[in-house]
RNA sequence: GGCGCAUUGGUGUAGUCGGUUAACACGCUGCCCUCUCAAGGCAGAGAUCACGGGUUCGAGUCCCGUAUGCGCUACCA
């Protein structure tokens, strides 16, 4: 049996879309699981959607999962000339034909429902004849003289009036349709001979030698087509695998016009996801190892990985428009703040720099002083347990790192607006503290409690407006770490700064 | 209209050759912990396995039908 060869095939006309995505880790997988090859092809043959920038947003996007592809990329439009020589090839041995039928003007819009509509007039309860194209049986001689006189034609290809079409397909078992329902496809369009998308793809996959196609189940049927295509070459037919599609809550396809940016896989990036946490997530969707352990890393997930595990029905993408907070699918959350709490620092580090060199949190010492470095991952480890997403540490988390940050409204009528002794306390609080030595989470604690008790008042109204004093939140870790980490001075400064809001 | 595919709690999934109270995760509720909020621990609500027939001693699991959803049906990809 020869090597496994896989390939992600995606169409620069955009961003790259969830499903894609998910659809480039599942073929990535199955590479890395069966020790094949992984390869890219571009299909650009749409020359007006197709954009370079589209074609670089794809490859960040699969840099960003981190599924590195073996090989050279293929981009579709260079092999125009051959998918055209293959079809010419055909019209030769006559296993296609020449149809000078004037080409049909469909507007684009209403696509889906003029071709169901035309479907019912024309074909009733029988459906449509597909081998009534006159100029199927026309000899090849008076073709190719109607050719040389100038008359435009497309090329279509010839499938035999009797016969079952049949494969198995790896996800979905056994797949069969009968040749009547399958058209005399076009294989050539009349406007400079241009290939059509499943010629291309078959041609393609051919000269790639690729072994398994795994792709969406929106190609189910199509593959009956390009079966008669590969048979026509004379080539095996590579294993197919087609992938159950993700949907919106609604149950309808997800797409951009109609869901925004939750389907872009560069928002996860732009938002604060953990690459790992959203590939471990999308494994997830259609796909179970054993539907126990979920949580798995890059080299489990290749591990457990299998065909068989995949499962047939659509997913749903569960997220809500109208309410911010569930932005995205929940679990996907959860997952990202699973990882963000469990990821080893020297992981989280990086990535949190990088946040913070956007948001211009960033300081050189973290990186080469030792003691700022390790303050710096102490307190990465002392916040991240609370967090969702990597944003979150230049959010919520900023005024562990800036001394400029902003005061949440809720937090300060909550915690200091509460009680107006507040105003008197907390600049006494800060007088007291700035006594302490040494300083730690324990000193502090020991001090506030002390105060409390001669002042009279319960600790926790002292701890929750030191909160928000210290860090503008309402929520936060345990007061007297947030004490140490944030520094004495510092501390107090904020303190006093606070009575001035209550 | 035709053809195809699918259908397990709100969502993602597990359910081996049909065999006792349908399992796990997210989400939700409550309790514990506690200086807040998470995390963590414990407990709980939520599924007549789309519906209707059939086969069988017994069906989520097999068969038929219906409904619903999705896909294809294009000189789009």
């Amino acid at each position: 049996m020869s090597a496994v060869r896989v390939r992600f095939a995606p169409s620069p006309t955009g961003y790259l879309h969830i499903g894609s995505a998910r659809t480039a880790l599942f073929n990535w997988l199955y590479a890395r699981h069966t020790g094949g090859k992984f390869l890219l092809r571009v299909e650009d043959t749409d020359a007006q959607r197709s954009t370079e920038e589209s074609t670089r947003s794809i490859l960040e996007g699969l840099r960003w999962l981190g599924l590195d592809y073996d090989e050279e990329i293929v981009f579709q439009s260079a092999n125009a000339d051959k998918h055209r020589a293959a079809a010419m090839r055909l019209l030769e041995e006559g296993k296609a034909y020449r149809d000078f039928t004037p080409k049909e003007q469909r507007s684009d819009a209403n696509v889906k429902r003029d071709i169901a509509e035309r479907a019912r007039a024309a074909g009733g309860a029988e459906g449509t004849d597909h081998r009534s194209n006159p100029f199927r049986d026309v000899p090849l001689a008076e073709s190719n003289r109607r050719a040389e006189a100038g008359e435009p034609f497309a090329v279509r290809l010839k499938i035999a009036r009797e016969g079952r079409s049949s494969f198995a397909d790896a996800v979905y078992g056994t797949q069969e349709r009968d040749f009547s329902e399958i058209e005399d496809l076009v294989l050539l369009r009349s406007e400079g001979l241009q290939p059509l998308y499943n010629l291309s793809v078959v041609v393609d996959d051919i000269e790639m030698n690729i072994t398994h196609v795994i792709r969406g189940q929106d190609h189910l049927t199509n593959t009956h087509k390009q079966l008669r295509i590969y048979e026509a070459l004379g080539a095996d037919a590579p294993n197919f695998a087609h992938l159950p599609l993700i949907l919106a809550p609604n149950k309808a396809k997800l797409s951009k016009r109609k869901h925004g940016e939750v389907v872009s896989l560069t928002t996860y990036r732009d938002r604060g996801f953990v690459p790992a946490a959203f590939r471990n997530f999308l494994a997830l969707i259609g796909w179970a190892a054993d539907g126990e352990q979920e949580i798995m890393s890059l080299d489990e997930l290749v591990e457990k990985f299998s065909l068989a595990g995949i499962h047939r029905s659509n997913a749903v993408f569960n997220f809500s428009e109208s309410d911010a907070r569930n932005w995205t699918d929940q679990k996907a959350m959860w997952m990202n703040a699973e990882y963000i709490r469990t990821l080893p620092l020297s992981e989280l580090v990086p990535m949190v720099r990088a946040e913070f060199e956007a948001a211009g949190l960033w300081r050189a010492e973290y990186e080469t002083d030792a003691d700022a470095r390790a303050w710096f991952e102490q307190t990465l480890d002392l916040i991240r347990e609370r967090f969702n997403t990597i944003k979150d540490f230049s959010g919520q988390g900023r005024a562990y790192f800036a001394d400029e940050f902003v005061y949440d409204d809720a937090a300060v009528s909550k915690n200091l607006k509460k009680d107006a002794r507040l105003k008197e306390l907390l600049p006494a609080l800060a007088a007291r503290i700035e006594t302490v030595e040494p300083w730690t989470a324990e000193t502090a604690e020991a001090a506030l409690r002390a105060f409390a008790e001669e002042a009279g008042v319960k600790p926790g109204l002292l701890i929750n407006a030191a909160r928000t004093a210290l860090t503008g939140q309402a929520v936060g870790p345990s007061m007297f770490e947030v004490f140490a980490t944030v520094g004495r001075e510092r501390s107090a400064k904020r303190l006093r700064d606070a009575a001035s809001l209550v």
